[in-house]
RNA sequence: UGAUUCCGGCAGUCGCCAUGUCGCGGCCUUGGCAACGACACGGAGGAAAGUCCGGGCUCCAUAGGGCAGGAGGGUCGCUAACGGCGACCGGCGGCAACGCCAGGGAAAGUGGCACAGAAAACAAACCGCCUGACUUGCGUGUCUGGUUGCAGGGAUCGCCUGGAAGUUCCCGCGGCUGGCGCAGACCGAAAGGUUUCAGGCAAGGGUGAAAUGGUGCGGUAAGAGCGCACCGCGUGACUGGAGACAGCCACGGCAGGCUAAACCCCCUCCGGAGCAAGGCCAAAUAGGGGCUGAGCUGCGGCCCGCAGCGUUGAAGCCCGGGUAGGCUGCUUGAGGUGCGUGGCAACACGUUACCCAGAGGAAUGACUGCCUGCCCCGGACAGACCGCAAGGCCUGUUCAGGGUAAACAGAACCCGGCUUACGGAUUCACAAU
RNA sequence: GGUGGCGUAGCCAAGCGGUGAGGCAACGGAUUGCAAAUCCGUCACACGUGGGUUCGAAUCCCACCGCCACCU
């Protein structure tokens, strides 16, 4: 077990910062969604899982966009086991309900698309 | 009505970013360095927003000046500067405290003013009023016509419970006016047409958003700033004020509408771009330049050998531009607390605590408990008002339960403003009742 | 973060101080055996929102709202 999977702390190297980094996953990608978020992913070899945000200024103001990826990365601290060693992008889905979900509503969907996730590359 | 201040507090757990100290088995020139770890300390706003003005800073351009273009516009101050702020002046609104105002010039020039109306800017005259003339035009009826008036009548609306002054509508009566008739007169063969002319006036009517000062008295044929008084306007002097301007006196009969957020004139200001500015380092790949000058690549364990490329320059070394990427610019500043001095104030000066975010696909979050604030509902008590009473209703205090942690909103080089969004608490001053 | 531009019926649009053109679409009628095309007619809260200037703003000025493009 690599040890950035047992604690849950979110270093840098959990990140995916650069575009290029972006750009590989949405190449060989997979990805799922529903009414609040759709995810992308791909296997990333390194034994640990990153996490890339996009968030489009449609979505609402700063305030509602800053608040969906800080929801996102303390969702993706907490679960790092159930993601595996993948890198995976999240956005906001565009139906207008998702910029009206609760903490509880984006963790629910979130953590069903990351178990969707694992059983599809597993199988 | 105007302004001030604040945006939940404490504790715990899990995380993020920066700085400092210490540790370190990695790296190297033995003392440092990066990553990592531990500890300590710090970590969004009044608008951080819109990007509407003004600056700093950086690069580019630039002898000086002008034109074009853009912006501003009461006065005097403040300021680094401003389209900002302060005080004052003028106008408008409000009982008042106070609020609002792009607030220079229309007796420089050009343009515009639809429809209506006689006429929309040179002045003129449709109805009308007056005088005169003659060819005597002047009368009268009607319309659910138009318009206007009435100490008229009735209904209605609102204020309020009292009837006065009003709103709107209808009826009645009167004035003016329009259409259509009738009668008379004139012209014409008839159909039909016309129903004064000349001069004076600009009061009154009517049109319009706007019609060449307003009210009153005199005056006159009727009238008119034609004359006079008051008001308005203009010009000049005087007084007060730093000035905008105000007061007062004299003169002028009015100098000729509105529009400059129409062109324009006057005064003042403005070079352009923006931290994705700019500076430094610099992979891979493909070019460029210089020096040396004959090799290099493949097959192979190595040599020989063979093949390909190469003196139209192999290979090596060096140099330069420069992409990805990285570092920097990057936070100590027109900063700011308290006190003192000057000023009505904006603000300035002196002195003195303080260091107060520096991220970079972009940090302040998540969860729990307690306190506190607010909201909802119920009970008790006290007080005011209404009611004969039962009771109703409002305010305050207190207790129990439940909900909620707010609204607008997230630094991106930094400041000064403006504008816009926005829930509540807080304190102060003033005004009216 | 910065810099430009655009908003006129359901759609595409002209209009630049004085009743807001036109086309497509929609609806009704004519034509047709039925349609298409054609012809005639009709319709609508159309000037993004709020102030200001003016007698009068889609138009001029100011503020706001929304959308688009560019600077890597």
């Amino acid at each position: 077990m690599h040890p950035y999977l047992v604690d849950q702390r979110l270093r840098k190297e959990e990140r995916l910062l650069v575009g290029a980094q972006f750009e590989a996953v949405f190449e060989t990608r997979q990805s799922a969604g529903n009414r609040v978020v759709v995810l992308h992913w791909r296997d990333n070899g390194l034994g640990y899982p990153r996490l890339g945000l996009v968030v489009s200024r449609k979505f609402g103001n700063a305030v509602a966009r800053n608040r969906f990826k800080r929801r996102v990365r303390e969702l993706f601290r907490r679960n790092k086991p159930l993601c595996g060693s993948r890198d995976v992008v999240v956005l906001p889905s565009k139906r207008p309900e998702a910029a009206k979900a609760s903490l509880g509503e984006l963790a629910e969907s979130l953590l069903k698309l990351l178990a969707k996730a694992a059983e599809t590359t597993n199988a």
